[in-house]
DNA sequence: GTCATCATGTAAGCCGTTACATGATTGC
DNA sequence: GCAATCATGTAACGGCTTACATGATGAC
């Protein structure tokens, strides 16, 4: 799951480890918090697998100018700018930062694509959702519709289990997991219906609606 | 979080492990799914800290004839009965039942009202929920409080955290997400609002409104 | 020169899982 | 006796966390 956000993440663009956290922290943070202890093995990992590489000198590009509100975050941004333009003149000094390579990228495909779905389930789906742009339409589909039918299979489970702790906060608890559940669902569906209005409706006679932007070269 | 559902289970009844595991993937199963590698071990645990112990000979009340509607399941719960019955007179063969100890109502009752909550914040308040009963009203409407603060903050965090990906999916995921918090917090509001009403609506002086069934006796 | 921050990493541990091993009871 | 289920456990591993250790850089 780590392995599917940081590829998902370089994908965009060339970043080292301690802005990856950030990434993961911050823009990506209503998902979850990573810690380095799990960050770095995994770009360990990632690297001796041939998914990323280091990138030889290349500065990466340090957020196109949107300041994120916090004081400390904008030092930050201001300083990483200034390191920067030394390094592309004189190289990098201590960072390592890396770029995903044909191999990470077909891993980022199959790992969006893979419906064994480690961890969470929901977290899961939700990582899989902000990547899915880097997939083919009918993939991305595919995807929509399979966690469509997990979503109906635990919809009918939880209208199924009336048994059990009969206790008001129990009950309460289950009827709001219950009208949460059809959220999503209702929810999923749209994503469906959109992707199926841009695509071209339903037959593999695809029109050529493209939605924002898409790119597929390395 | 294992040990505040097995203590919060086994504060109704005792019972024995086998059990234990279905009631934890049936009736709390909307929660989550136990293993036996992590129940025996918290069992035993929990037994060595003096939480739990073996109990003696009583037979386990089988489930109040509710029928579970799953064919296995009510024959199970059939020769279980009829287990019971010869043990109650020729003592238990292999099944090790287990009965909480006033030491472990206390763990349960610190558990319940811990802010750290180990894991999963959303599972572990549904946890919470499913056995406040077992807490005193005021106690019950902090852990309601504090959980609404969290949300709260929550909240506050999604509607501020606008930038980074900024792509369809990633969008959409973010409205639906801050959607999702704002239908728990007024959820939580609902609750804490039928708790004001059942206890006196905000002053100490409590009204003696029983809602359910409450007993505090070993 | 010292402090905050950037940046990379290791070690230990937690909390859970899957897979495996074992055996008693009961229905057929 | 054989299979299914009840019932208890162990071993190995997985993924992530916290806490720790290290060091470069720039601001003052």
């Amino acid at each position: 799951m780590l392995e599917l956000a940081v590829l998902g993440l370089l994908k965009d663009q060339p970043l080292h480890g301690y802005e990856l956290k950030k990434r993961l922290g911050e823009t990506l943070g209503f998902l979850w918090g990573v810690s380095y202890g799990s960050l770095y093995p995994a770009l360990r990992r990632l690297e001796r697998a041939g998914a990323i590489a280091s990138v030889p000198a290349a500065a990466p590009a340090p957020a196109p100018s949107l300041p994120t509100g916090s004081i400390t975050g904008d030092l930050a941004a201001a300083r990483l700018r200034t390191v920067a333009g030394r390094l592309s003149a004189s190289g990098r000094r201590t960072r390592k930062a890396y770029e995903i390579t044909p191999v990470g990228e077909a891993m980022l495909i199959e790992l969006l694509l893979d419906d064994d779905a480690h961890g969470d389930d929901e977290k899961a789906f939700a990582l899989r959702l902000a990547f899915c742009g880097h997939l083919e339409p009918e993939q991305r589909l595919a995807l929509l519709l399979r966690r469509r039918a997990a979503l109906a299979e635990r919809l009918a489970r939880q209208l199924r289990a009336r048994g059990g702790r009969d206790d008001r906060y129990t009950r309460s608890l289950m009827e709001h997991r219950t009208k949460s559940t059809q959220r999503d669902l209702e929810w999923v569906d749209e994503l469906i219906a959109a992707e199926r209005a841009a695509t071209g409706v339903d037959s593999p006679a695809a029109a050529p609606g493209a939605i924002e932007k898409e790119e597929a070269s390395t």
